[in-house]
RNA sequence: GGAGGAAUGGCAGAGUGGUCGAAUGCGGCAGUCUUGAAAACUGUUGAGGGUCACACCUCCGGGGGUUCGAAUCCCUCUUCCUCCGCCA
């Protein structure tokens, strides 16, 4: 959520920014404009109301006391229209309030200058590539024809036990997915993020939180009896640690990692690119997460950009990073760097991490604050990526590993695997 | 799941209808004193809205209600504690 404070000094510089996005914001700010202007016009007579009925209290309680209760009962009596007026006043309040925030709800986030204007996802920027592509026979598989052949991913059995895309890791598999998240989590750490395990499940308050409610309802699993809905990424319980809290300015930075299962409904995905890993209802990922001082925010997204690098060098896997467009741009995200991984027997890019800046956008939505130098409580930003989202690496790793010999594993991982190979 | 009790400022803890945004203690900050520090003393110390700045308004777990007036009374939800039951 944009800071209204903002859009009332900097008006232009909010739509000219929102224009990148392809939208026209300016009536849409308009709006807010005025309502903004009307909500504290109404707040200012709901005030003077109040402060007039609180002075009227405060005679009648004195009249009491000093046993005048006949002088007391005429005031009173005058106080019964000013609480009808009062009750109006407080009414149009809360409409206005309220109808304010749901246009303010409805505003994306401002792209930094360095988006690249576009409209979807063939305009994002290739800023970094690196790895071979290697050359695959004409035997190569696809992951999925890999799974079966070596028996390390069940997808018909996850169908039996759940339904489509709760696919079973058996075996090498399973111990290949404990690796990764393993050695992401050791990354991690090593880097400086602290290590949390975090609910599966959020409360409706956590959901508002992080902007997946009230809009992405349908995104997540909802459990009804206990209105609790399940995780889609580990952003959400682990920005909301974060919720209606204010830090010290020697608090910051702060950097968290954890581990969680991802619960996605997908509603509207099918064909060939849900086919395999490519697309499930439920996985693992790492995630990082940071809290940062405004003024280091994008000093921080290159650590994190860089950190993520670092990993894919290690795995030894063809990536590449995107600078993602205006038109591409998640809702909340001021910057975000894409990194792809290349599916050599599908012959196509996969996403593995998202990294992205949301700068205020969430902080303003959470009142995540710190205390600066001057004691002046300041809004925090705050920064998360994927450290790494696990299908799509593990689709990566077996593809690019594959031979006839069976699937090498890559080098950083067999201390955590215990073999080198999936045969 | 059942029965009781509780939730107040960074922490502890008073306050059961009327100048209570809230006593007191601890902690934090500033000052006096000191070569420096400690101790002692003095002052200060929550958030949001609003204003050029004041004024003013809101907030005592969340939501709703009663009342001229609510931290205080009523309803409801949540969380915590104690006991019972169940259980990895």
């Amino acid at each position: 959520m944009l800071q209204i404070a903002r859009i009332r000094a900097d008006k232009e510089t909010v739509i000219q920014g929102l224009k990148k996005r392809n939208i026209n914001a300016k009536d849409l700010i308009d709006s807010v404009l005025s309502l903004d202007e009307k909500r504290r016009q109404t707040q200012a007579n709901f005030d003077n109301s109040k402060a007039e009925m609180n002075r009227y209290s405060k005679e009648i309680g004195q009249l009491f006391k000093s046993g005048e209760a006949s002088k007391a009962n005429i005031l009173k009596e005058k106080t019964t229209q000013l609480k009808e007026q009062l009750k109006v006043l407080e009414q149009s309040l809360t409409e206005t309030t309220n109808e304010l925030q749901e246009l303010l709800y409805q505003i994306p986030n401002v792209p930094n200058v360095i988006v690249p204007e576009g409209s979807n996802e063939e305009d994002n920027e290739e800023v970094f590539s690196s790895g071979d592509i290697p050359d695959l026979d004409s035997e190569a598989l696809p992951h999925w024809e890999l799974a079966k052949k070596y028996d390390i991913i069940d997808f018909e059995l996850g169908n039996k036990i759940t339904g489509a895309g709760f696919p079973v890791y058996k075996g090498q598999g399973a111990r290949l997915q404990r690796a990764l998240i393993s050695y992401f989590l050791d990354k991690n750490v090593a880097a400086g993020y602290t290590e949390y395990q975090l609910p599966h499940l959020v409360n409706e308050a956590s959901g508002f939180g992080t902007g997946q409610l009230p809009d992405k309802e349908g995104q997540m699993y909802h459990v009804t009896a206990d209105n609790l809905y399940l995780i889609p990424t580990a952003e959400v319980p682990g920005t909301n640690i974060f919720r209606n809290v204010v830090l010290n300015e020697s608090d910051l930075p702060i950097g968290i990692t954890g581990y969680t299962p991802c619960f996605r409904r997908e509603a509207g995905s099918y064909g060939a690119h849900v086919r395999g890993l490519n697309r499930l209802h439920q996985f693992d990922k790492v995630e990082i997460l940071r809290v940062e001082h405004p003024e280091r925010s994008y000093t921080a997204l290159d650590e994190m950009v860089d950190h993520v690098k670092s990993i894919l060098e290690e795995l030894k896997l063809p990536y590449r990073i995107l600078r993602l467009c205006s038109g591409d741009l998640g809702f909340t995200s001021a910057l975000t760097y894409d990194f792809e991984v290349y599916s050599t027997a599908q012959k196509r890019w996969l996403e593995i991490s998202s990294v992205s800046n949301f700068e205020t956008f969430q902080s303003n939505r959470l009142k995540l604050r710190f205390k600066d130098a001057d004691g002046q409580n300041k809004l925090a930003h705050t920064l998360n990526g994927s450290s790494l989202a696990l299908p799509r690496v593990l689709a990566g790793i077996l593809e690019n590993y594959q031979s006839s010999e069976g699937i090498e594993v890559p080098e950083v991982l067999r201390a955590y695997t215990g073999f080198d190979f999936i045969k």
